[in-house]
DNA sequence: TAGGCCATCTGGTCCT
DNA sequence: AGGACCAGATGGCCTA
């Protein structure tokens, strides 16, 4: 696998500073989305599907334009929460490679891995009994299930205090 | 230059 | 009805 330098492409985000610069990109992608929509609707399947798309929402074209950017807007946004909450577990992951990023898939086999070991450790370490591994019957189950909630309730909390503060 | 990784756009489907 | 989620397509950047 290779590090990812920085310089990838750095496509205009939420990022408050770039405000005004942003929208002025924004109309540039707009006119690249334009002629990629014109693109995948060249063929006439496809075409018939939007056309069929078109007849179940009849907004007119500025309407469905403004509603395709914001629809645009909400998932960039949630990708980026996503690629967030892959950050924050690059961060828990121990890893050798800590000065080059780990790629998405690297990280999920990587997490996965490590919640195994540490499960093989706790198996080694309580005797072999561990209820909770064997779903959430028992007595560490529910212990366990509240503890892993209310990290779940930190993260949530830390996460509204990040979006409130930027 | 090929291939991997990624961000973004887009339309369909599911959920609230 | 509208937003969230998803998967496919596309194109840019980077490394071997």
């Amino acid at each position: 696998m290779k590090a990812k330098a920085k310089g990838k492409k750095q496509r205009p985000t939420a990022d408050k500073e770039a405000f005004s610069e942003e929208s002025a990109t924004r109309k540039k992608e707009l006119v690249k989305c334009l002629r990629h929509t014109e693109r995948r609707s060249g063929g006439s399947k496809e075409s018939s599907r939007i056309a069929a798309a078109r007849a179940k929402h009849p907004w007119s074209s500025k309407d469905r334009l403004l509603r395709r950017l914001e629809s645009n807007e909400r998932e960039r946004q949630r990708m980026h929460k996503l690629n967030n909450a892959f950050q924050a577990l690059r961060e828990v992951i121990p890893h050798v490679r800590a000065e080059n990023k780990l790629s998405k898939i690297e990280t999920l086999t990587l997490a996965k891995n490590y919640i195994k070991s540490l499960t093989s450790i706790i198996l080694n370490m309580s005797n072999g009994h561990f209820p909770a591994a064997e779903g959430l019957g028992g007595s560490w189950g529910p212990k366990l299930y509240q503890h892993y909630q209310q990290q779940r309730g930190d993260d949530d909390h830390e996460k509204h205090s990040f979006s409130k503060n930027t």
